[in-house]
DNA sequence: ACGACTTCGTGCACTCGTTCACAAGCGCGT
DNA sequence: ACGCGCTTGTGAACGAGTGCACGAAGTCGT
């Protein structure tokens, strides 16, 4: 299948290629070349990291390594990315200017991997006007007209649980359809639209279960049974 | 198997009860008492949730519902709260108050479920002192003396990368052995230790990638070939 | 007391992803 | 020019997790 391009890359891959990219990112900065699939394995660490994973998932975007020599550095940045669909340069609209909002607001990880944080708002009036990371933070009236502006933009909820399904409907409303979740609830959208959720609570739980689970294995005292 | 309790509960699984308790809380607390698999499905929500992966992930749990009736939320509450080691109210330390530091030392979902941030630290002697959420920053050299005082901990890492690994080898030298980072780095550890990592940048690129994805099955133009 | 209805628990088949193993391809040294 | 060693790309085996379908077990109404 020489004109194969990419087909369908499943999900587990693509949740890697961004793995991937930022590994690559480092690699070029020190002027590195070119990389085997052992090493970018060894580099992404842990469990997203054996060589024939790797291999495949570069596979799934009809990429060429060059055998006996491995990958091109520069041209698997620029592969992955397209893949990404980081050419564009995606703007991000935040609602939610708590404690949270601030933070992700003011992270300077976004800027460099590929977003821009267009515009900040909150539901608050007392709170619209405030700068926050060099943007004024607007009423949620003005976000269907900002969503319009920039062509699209995926939304990030970073509010309280309680409001976190109203602003999602008013960001799919206003045309937005990648929505990342912060706040600790489901939400509810229309086919067509894409919400990720991230629960710092969560991660924390998954740990204390294998934490709990250690402990248990190696002192068996006794548990209370029922 | 009568007394077959909990076996091995796979990691699917366990990604999954963190959910099912936040909505039986939810359910908790307006008073209902008792849940099918179905509503229980419904209320996680997404692809977390269908009435026969709910089943069968608590019967990993030795949990029994009541056929014809479904499960006792109070119940289930105690018994997913037990596996994943919440009967403990684990203690947190987090290292780097930075902005994101900031956000988490302040966020109240982690008290709310389990967990109590026990200690703040950062490496920047100018930071040191500094009360963040009724916390005061500690210093580096005072962690293992408050990890042992804890008997154990969570740590967690909100540094900024280049610092990440250092963190971590303190971390782990102090006793941690469950480490969440938010570095946007791979951390390498010793047996026995557990990290897991959230990258907020990786979300936003995996979104990215669906939307690029959609909006290239929409408008085939053409993509400018290499 | 009994039947109809609801909902759980679970064996089975299937899908998806990972790992293994190896042939094909490329560069380099001689 | 040629062979040797390295690394890719991939088919095939394997394993984990999901969805389905149905028997078991309990409740409620009559």
């Amino acid at each position: 299948m020489t004109s194969a391009r990419r087909r369908h890359v499943p999900d587990a891959t693509v949740a890697r290629l961004p793995l991937y990219l930022r590994s690559l990112h480092a690699l070029a900065e020190e002027g590195t070349t070119t990389v085997s699939s052992e090493e970018l394995a060894r580099l992404v660490g842990g469990g997203a990291g054996s060589p024939a994973k790797v291999r495949k998932d570069l596979s799934h975007l009809g990429t060429y390594g060059t055998r006996g020599v491995g990958y091109d550095v520069a041209q698997l940045v620029d592969t992955i990315s397209a893949e990404l669909g980081l050419a564009r340069r995606w703007p991000v609209v935040l609602v939610g200017v708590g404690n949270l909002g601030h933070a992700l607001a003011g992270y300077g990880g976004f800027a460099s991997r590929g977003f821009r944080i267009a515009a900040l708002f909150d539901a608050d009036p007392a709170r619209v006007g405030e700068v926050v990371g060099g943007l004024a933070v607007r009423p949620m009236g003005e976000l269907p007209a900002v969503v319009a502006e920039q062509g699209g933009a995926i939304g990030v909820i970073a509010t309280p649980a309680e409001a976190a399904q109203d602003v999602c409907d008013a960001l799919v409303a206003a045309g937005v359809r990648s929505v990342l979740n912060f706040a600790p609830t489901a939400l509810e959208v229309p086919d067509g639209v894409d919400v990720r959720k991230v629960d710092l609570a969560v991660e924390l739980q998954i740990l204390s279960f294998h934490e709990h689970r250690r402990a248990r294995a190696e002192q068996p005292r006794q548990e209370v049974p029922a």
